[in-house]
DNA sequence: TCAATCACG
DNA sequence: ACGTACGTGATTGAG
C-alpha cells in the first residue's frame, strides 16, 4: 500500500476563491465587455497553489445555493440571515470558469444540500485514509476545525497570489487554544459574520480564558460551580445557544462525494483548450505561467493566423551568394527586424517583403554587411516602409550613413495612435489585437523558428497595416496625425538618438568623488543624532528612527500602508522639530545624484564619450515623448547641485548648445483652447509677468503692489489649475492657509471664467464620448470617466482636464521639431537637435553658425502655428547644458 | 515585483 | 466619507 503515500491532493473552495479575484479585480472585462475578473483571480490563485503545493491532484469545490444557506440545516435559518446576493456580473462569470475547470481537468463537486466546506470536509476525510496529504484552500477560517496530521490549511490573504498555511501553531500562538477546541470556541463566542449566536454576553477573551481552563464546552457546563457567578449565569441561560452553534459551525462530513484518484491529475487537463481559454479571455499574462504549471510547450502551438492571411512567398537568405539581382524588392515593402537584444542596433534577422515576394535574412550567418550593401541596393527601387518601430530600423541605416527611405507607416505607432491604451505593444500584442492572433508570442521565438514563421510575420505586418489604414483613414484627424506629426518625426528622433550628447566624464567623476566624502559627513552626523546606524535610503527604517526611536509627532504626517511616509512634503513639516531632519533632507539629495546620474551617465557612454538616449512615442497617455536609458528628460536643473550635473553635458569641438523653451507653452494652450479672450490679451502684452498680473488682478491691486508671496501662490494656481487642483492641493503645493487657498481659488475661478467653463466642457464632453483630444485630434479614451466609483473617477476627470492641454503642447513641439528640423535642412546649417524636454529643445550648432541660426530658431519656433496668443521661446547658448 | 521616493516638464 | 495636481523614468529596499 505504498502507491498513494506522499501523493498531494489539493482541494479549493472554488466560491471563495473565485470572490478574491472577483473583489481584486472589479474592472477587468475582455474586448466584448465581458467581466472576467473573477476568472482571472481564480486563475491567479490556481498558479500559485500549483506553484506552491505541487499537487498530484486538484479537486473544487462549490456552494451551490445563492444564499449559502444549509437546506439540512434550514431549523437554523433564521438564525442564518441572507447574505447579499453577489452582483449579476458575478454570475455571468461562471460559465467561463467552469469552462477553465473542465479545461484544467479539475472535477467540480456541487451538492444542492451541502456547502463546499461539507464537500471538502468529507473528501479530506477520504484522502487521509488513503495516505494522501490534503490541502484545503478557502478564505473561510471554519476550515481550522478539520486540521490533522494529513490535512493542511492554507487560507487566502489579500492579493491574487497570496495564500498562507494555517497550521496548529498558527491557531495556538493566535487564541492560546489547541485547534480542536475551534468549535467550542464558535460555540461560545459566536461568529456574526456567520450569523452564529454563541452565548450572550460572552465574546472571545472570556471565551479563551474559559477554554484554556476548562479545555472543553462540555467540561465548562460540568464545572459551571467553579465560574464566577457573572459568567456563570450567561452560559446557563446560553445553553441551548451554545450547542445550537456548535452544531451550525461544525462541519458535516458526511457529503456524497467520492474521491476519485482518476481525476483532477494532470494527464485530466487538456493543453489546447486551456490555451485557447486563456486567449479567449485575454489573460496574456497567465499564458506563461499556465503553460509552465501544466507542462504545455506553447512554441509548439501553430499559429491560427495563416490560413486568414495573405503570406508572401519567402526565401530563407543565409548566404551572400544568393544575394544576386534576383533577390530585389520594388514598391512598397514591408519590414521587420529582430534585434539581439532590447537596445542593440545589430539585427539577427530582417523580414522584408513587397506583398507577394519575402526574404528571411539570417544575419548571424549572413553577415550584416552584406545585408546592408544588399539593401543600400535596393534603395532607388524602394518606394517607402511600412514596419514595426521604424525608429530603430531607421538608426541601423543611420550607421551606414544611407539614404533614408520614406516612411509609409509604422504600425506601432498606429497602433498608439488609434488607441494608447493597448499595453502589449509587441509585435504579438498587435497580431492579438488586430488579427485576432491565438498563438504563441514572436518575441519568445528563437531565431531559427522565427525564421521559420517569417512568411507569417511578414503576412502580419501587411494585414495590420490595412486594418489601421482603414481605421485611420475613417477618423480623418487620424490620418493629418500620423501624416503630419507622428512619421515625420521618427527620423528626427533617430537622428537624436544617433547623434548623441557628449559628456564631460572627468568633470562628473570629480563631483561624484566630492559628494561621496559629503554623503560619508551627512551620514556620520545623521547616526550621531539618531544614536544608532540604521540605512537611511530605506523609508521603513528612516520612519521607525524618526517616529519610533526619536519620538517625533506624527500629528499631521501621512501615513502609507505600513508606515509613515517620509517623503520631502512630510520632512518639511518636521523641519523644525528635530536637527536630524536637514541632514536628512540634503543626504537624500545627493544620494539621489550619486545613484541616479553620478554614478550612471559615465557609465553609459560610447567610445567618443557621447550619451545616446531612446524617445519613447507610444508611452505617454498624452502624446508627450518619454526618454529612457537614459532618461534625459529628468536631468536636474531646480537645485544649484543638481545643476552641476547639467556642467558635464558639453557641446562636441567647435559646436555651441542652444536651449529653446517655449515660454508658459501650457498655459497659453490653454488660454487658446479655452478662448479666454482676458488671458490672450495678457499674454499678448509685451514682457509681462503672467503671474503677477494674475495675482494683480485677484487680490485687485496694481501690479507693482504684488508681494513676492502673492506671486507665488499665483503661480502655484497658474499651474495647478491645468491639472484640476482642489484648494486642498494648493495648500499641499504651497503651505499656506486652507481658507485663503479656497478664497484664492474662488477668486480665480472669477477671473478665468471662461477657463473654467472650457474645463467643465472639457469633462462634460468626455463623459459624452468616452474620449478627449488634442487640439489636432489625438485622442485618450476615457474609460474610467463613468466609473462609480468616487476616486477613479475623480482623478479621470483632472486627467480629462489635463490632457487637451499637455497633448496639444506634445503635438505643437513635434510641429516646431520638425520645423526646426526642415530649416535646418533648407539652410543647410551644420546644426542638430539633440534632446526635447516638452517644452524645450536643446540643439548642437557649429559655434560660427550659432548666432544667425538662433534667429532663424526663434522665428521658426514662435510661428510654428497661426495662434491668437503670441508663443514666446527663450533661448540660450553656451558650451554646456548647465550655463544655459 | 511592488511601493516609496524623487528627478524633470 | 472618500482623498486631494497632470504626465513621465530610475533607483532602492523589501517581500
Amino acid at each position: 500500500m505504498v502507491a498513494d503515500t506522499n501523493k498531494r491532493l489539493v482541494i479549493i473552495d472554488g466560491k471563495s476563491v473565485f470572490y478574491r479575484g472577483y473583489y481584486a479585480m472589479p474592472n477587468l472585462s475582455n474586448k466584448e465587455g465581458l467581466a472576467t475578473g473573477g476568472v482571472y483571480g481564480f486563475a491567479s490563485m490556481a498558479l500559485e497553489i500549483m506553484k506552491r503545493l505541487k499537487p498530484d491532484y486538484v479537486v473544487v469545490a462549490w456552494d451551490k445555493s445563492k444564499t449559502n444557506i444549509r437546506k439540512r440545516r434550514q431549523m437554523y435559518a433564521e438564525y442564518k440571515a441572507n447574505r447579499k446576493p453577489a452582483p449579476a456580473d458575478f454570475y455571468l462569470q461562471l460559465p467561463l470558469l467552469k469552462d477553465l475547470l473542465k479545461a484544467f481537468g479539475w472535477p467540480l463537486y456541487e451538492f444542492d444540500d451541502y456547502e463546499a466546506d461539507d464537500i471538502m470536509g468529507s473528501l479530506a476525510v477520504q484522502a487521509s485514509k488513503l495516505s494522501i496529504e490534503t490541502y484545503l484552500v478557502t478564505s473561510d477560517l471554519d476550515m481550522l476545525q478539520l486540521i490533522g496530521p494529513k490535512v493542511h490549511i492554507y487560507i487566502l490573504k489579500t492579493g491574487l497570489s497570496n495564500i498562507e498555511q494555517y497550521s496548529s501553531e498558527t491557531f495556538y500562538t493566535k487564541y492560546g487554544l489547541d485547534v480542536h477546541q475551534f468549535l467550542d470556541l464558535k460555540a461560545l463566542k459566536g461568529d456574526s459574520s456567520d450569523n452564529i449566536p454563541g452565548v450572550a454576553g460572552i465574546g472571545e477573551k472570556t471565551a479563551i480564558d474559559l477554554l484554556k481552563q476548562f479545555k472543553t464546552l462540555d467540561n465548562i457546563y460540568d464545572n459551571l460551580t467553579l465560574i464566577k457567578d457573572s459568567i456563570a449565569n450567561k452560559l446557563i441561560s446560553g445553553k441551548d445557544m451554545a450547542y445550537l452553534s456548535k452544531d451550525l459551525a461544525r462541519i458535516w462530513l458526511d457529503a456524497p462525494v467520492k474521491f476519485n484518484p482518476k481525476e483532477g491529475t494532470v494527464l485530466n487537463a487538456n493543453k489546447d483548450e486551456i490555451l485557447k481559454l486563456l486567449q479567449k479571455y485575454e489573460f496574456k499574462s497567465l499564458i506563461k505561467p499556465t503553460s509552465e504549471v501544466f507542462n504545455i510547450n506553447v512554441l509548439n502551438q501553430t499559429s491560427n493566423l495563416i490560413w486568414k492571411i495573405d503570406l508572401p512567398e519567402t526565401v530563407v537568405v543565409t548566404k551572400s551568394n544568393q544575394l544576386t539581382k534576383d533577390i530585389k524588392l520594388t514598391g512598397l515593402v514591408y519590414i521587420y527586424i529582430r534585434f539581439s537584444d532590447k537596445y542593440s542596433i545589430n539585427p539577427n534577422v530582417v523580414l522584408i517583403s513587397d506583398g507577394l515576394r519575402g526574404y528571411a535574412f539570417d544575419i548571424n550567418k549572413l553577415g550584416q554587411k552584406y545585408f546592408i550593401e544588399w539593401f543600400i541596393r535596393q534603395k532607388f527601387l524602394i518606394n517607402g516602409l511600412v514596419g514595426f518601430d521604424v525608429k530603430r530600423i531607421i538608426k541601423l541605416l543611420l550607421n551606414y550613413k544611407t539614404l533614408i527611405p520614406i516612411i509609409k507607416h509604422d504600425i506601432l505607432i498606429g497602433s498608439f495612435l488609434i488607441n494608447p491604451l493597448i499595453k502589449d505593444q509587441s509585435l504579438t500584442g498587435l497580431a492579438t489585437e488586430y488579427l485576432d492572433y491565438t498563438g504563441s508570442s514572436y518575441e519568445e521565438l528563437d531565431d531559427n523558428e522565427f525564421i521559420m514563421r517569417a512568411a507569417e510575420i511578414l503576412g502580419i505586418i501587411n494585414n495590420i497595416y490595412k486594418k489601421q489604414l482603414a481605421l485611420i483613414v475613417k477618423t480623418p484627424k487620424f490620418l493629418e496625425l500620423i501624416m503630419n506629426f507622428e512619421l515625420p518625426v521618427i527620423p528626427i528622433l533617430a537622428n537624436m538618438e544617433f547623434r548623441g550628447i557628449k559628456l564631460n566624464t572627468n568633470y562628473l567623476n570629480d563631483f561624484n568623488e566630492e559628494i561621496n566624502d559629503e554623503i560619508l559627513r551627512l551620514k556620520q552626523t545623521i547616526f550621531g543624532y539618531a544614536n544608532e546606524e540604521f540605512n537611511i535610503a530605506s523609508p521603513r527604517q528612516l520612519s521607525k528612527v524618526l517616529f519610533d526611536s526619536l519620538k517625533l509627532s506624527t500629528v499631521g504626517i501621512k501615513k502609507g500602508k505600513n508606515d509613515y511616509s517620509t517623503d520631502s512634503s512630510q520632512l518639511e513639516k518636521l523641519y523644525d522639530k528635530h536637527p536630524i531632519i536637514k541632514f536628512i533632507i540634503q543626504f537624500r539629495e545627493l544620494i539621489k545624484l550619486k545613484n541616479t546620474y553620478l554614478d550612471v551617465l559615465p557609465k553609459m557612454v560610447d567610445s567618443s564619450n557621447v550619451l545616446h538616449t531612446t524617445f519613447n512615442l507610444t508611452m505617454t497617455q498624452t502624446g508627450r515623448l518619454s526618454s529612457s536609458d537614459p532618461n534625459l528628460q529628468n536631468i536636474p536643473i531646480k537645485t544649484d547641485l543638481g545643476r552641476r550635473i547639467r556642467t558635464a553635458f558639453i557641446a562636441r569641438e567647435g559646436y555651441k548648445l542652444i536651449s529653446a523653451d517655449y515660454s508658459q507653452f501650457e498655459l497659453r494652450i490653454a488660454a487658446v483652447l479655452a478662448k479666454d479672450q482676458e488671458l490672450i490679451d495678457l499674454f499678448n502684452e509685451e514682457d509681462l509677468d503672467i503671474h503677477t498680473a494674475t495675482a494683480s488682478s485677484i487680490y485687485n491691486i496694481s501690479p507693482d503692489k504684488v508681494t513676492k508671496a502673492m506671486r507665488r501662490v499665483a503661480k502655484a494656481v497658474n499651474f495647478g489649475i491645468l491639472y484640476g487642483m482642489s484648494p486642498h492641493g494648493l495648500v499641499g503645493a504651497i503651505n499656506i492657509p486652507y481658507i485663503e487657498a479656497v478664497d484664492f481659488i474662488e477668486k480665480y475661478k472669477t477671473i478665468r471664467k471662461p477657463l473654467f467653463d472650457y474645463m467643465a466642457e472639457t469633462m462634460e464632453s468626455a463623459r459624452r464620448l468616452g474620449y478627449v483630444e488634442t487640439m489636432f485630434g489625438r485622442r485618450r479614451p476615457m474609460i474610467d470617466i463613468n466609473s462609480s466609483n468616487f476616486i477613479i473617477r475623480q482623478a479621470a476627470e483632472r486627467a480629462a482636464i489635463n490632457m487637451p492641454i499637455q497633448g496639444t503642447e506634445a503635438d505643437l513641439m513635434k510641429m516646431a521639431m520638425i520645423k526646426v528640423d526642415q530649416t535646418i535642412k533648407d539652410s543647410k546649417k551644420d546644426c542638430h537637435i539633440l534632446l526635447q524636454i516638452h517644452d524645450s529643445m536643446l540643439i548642437e550648432c557649429k559655434e560660427v553658425e550659432t548666432d544667425k541660426f538662433i534667429v532663424i530658431l526663434k522665428n521658426v519656433m514662435e510661428n510654428v502655428i497661426s495662434f491668437p496668443v503670441k508663443l514666446k521661446v527663450d533661448i540660450t547658448t553656451g558650451n554646456n547644458w548647465g550655463e544655459l
